[in-house]
DNA sequence: AAAACGGGGAC
DNA sequence: GTCCCAGTTTT
């Protein structure tokens, strides 16, 4: 047996049953193609069944406000994913007439769909031969085959989908795809790879070297960029001074609270002399003073305060605005916000 | 070519 | 802490 027809054989003995897999719908399978983007399959199945049942065609989801599907994708992060699909949905609905497209050339034009999913969706759905490549494929291909270039440069991009082209199954593509990414996602784990019970190991050279734990290789870029929020609450018990989130920055179109931004950690009693903290009302009565949240997002760490205000300020900003605290379980809320809003109100 | 974009789980 | 997850878009 060839190296697909191994991983195939594989695949047939050890898959798990996910429920994307029980379909060629091309809609379903962008769903889910979709929401485990950098996302695990755990992670992200509660959220595949929600939008599947909440929107189980196209031509339903293209209906829905950004709002809703921003919405049902809190707390699964990266959201500008759920907004790129609403956008992708309502162009399938209008152009092509509420039939999701298969091919993959149609799909690497729609928003949110690249190299990887274009080719997952149209080998899934229609049996296309185009080769995934995900973080699963690439361990795996960089193993088996030994290449230490690294997989984030263009470069090694490249590599790598020739290798994953050459060693696809023509006349199986879809199969040959699941099981790749499979035997990544189980068997040839980034740590502790079971390589005791891996079909292949004789003829990989990642085992044979024993070089499984430096391969793949991956350049590290990622500059970490600190940032303190100050946010305000002010509530009169029946509704709440809240905030939509501009484009161009963390938790786009999304709902939090007015927030002070400062370039480093103020002490409190600071905070309260900015200009901006004056702008917020003439009595800041301060109520509590909580404890400082650090949150980690991939670029970014928030050093996250909240400020209990006593009146409402005389004036809104922009994006400000009062909403019930009834409605606040139909605001999308980044993770944090969620977090303490839940426990203040004690929902 | 590099940076931005979330949140969580495994070690 | 570090790494990475069925990646894509923007700069």
């Amino acid at each position: 047996m060839n190296f697909s027809a191994e991983l195939i054989a594989w695949y047939t003995d050890n898959k798990r049953d996910l429920p994307w897999r029980n379909t060629t719908d091309a809609y379903i399978i962008w769903l889910s193609e979709i929401i485990l983007q950098q996302t695990r399959v755990e992670q992200g199945m509660p959220y595949f069944y929600r939008f599947a049942e909440r929107y189980p065609t196209v031509t339903a989801f293209a209906a829905a406000h950004e709002d809703d599907i921003l919405k049902l994708w809190q707390g699964l992060g990266y959201y500008s994913r759920g907004r790129n699909m609403l956008k992708t949905a309502q162009l399938v609905q209008q152009q092509y007439n509420g039939v999701f497209p298969v091919s993959y050339h149609q799909l690497i034009k729609l928003k949110g769909i690249g190299e990887y999913t274009a080719a997952a969706i149209s080998s899934f759905s229609a049996n296309e031969a185009r080769a995934v490549v995900d973080g699963n494929v690439y361990r795996v291909l960089a193993r088996y085959f030994g290449i230490d270039e690294p997989i984030n440069s263009p470069k090694g991009k490249k590599t790598f989908q020739k290798i994953a082209d050459d060693v696809l199954d023509n006349a199986r593509p879809a199969l040959h795809n699941q099981a790749i990414m499979e035997f990544g996602a189980m068997l040839c784990k980034p740590k502790n790879p079971a390589c005791g019970i891996c079909p292949v190991r004789m003829d990989c050279i990642a085992f044979k070297t024993n070089a499984t734990t430096c391969l793949p290789v991956k350049l590290k870029t990622v500059k970490i960029r600190k940032r303190y929020f100050n946010y305000m609450l002010i509530s009169d018990g029946e509704k709440i001074l809240m905030n939509k989130r501009n484009e161009g920055d963390i938790w786009a179109n999304m709902y939090d609270l007015p927030l002070v931004e400062t370039p480093e950690l103020m002490d409190i009693v600071e905070l309260l002399q900015l200009p901006q903290m004056k702008n917020l009302g003439s009595n800041i009565a301060l109520k509590d003073n909580s404890a400082i949240i650090k949150h980690v997002l991939t670029h970014q760490q928030l050093y996250i305060r909240f400020l209990i205000l006593k009146d409402f300020p005389k004036e809104l900003q922009e994006n400000w605005f009062y909403a019930d605290i009834e409605n606040l379980k139909n605001l999308a809320l980044p993770k944090p916000i969620f977090i303490f809003i839940k426990y203040f109100f004690n929902f």
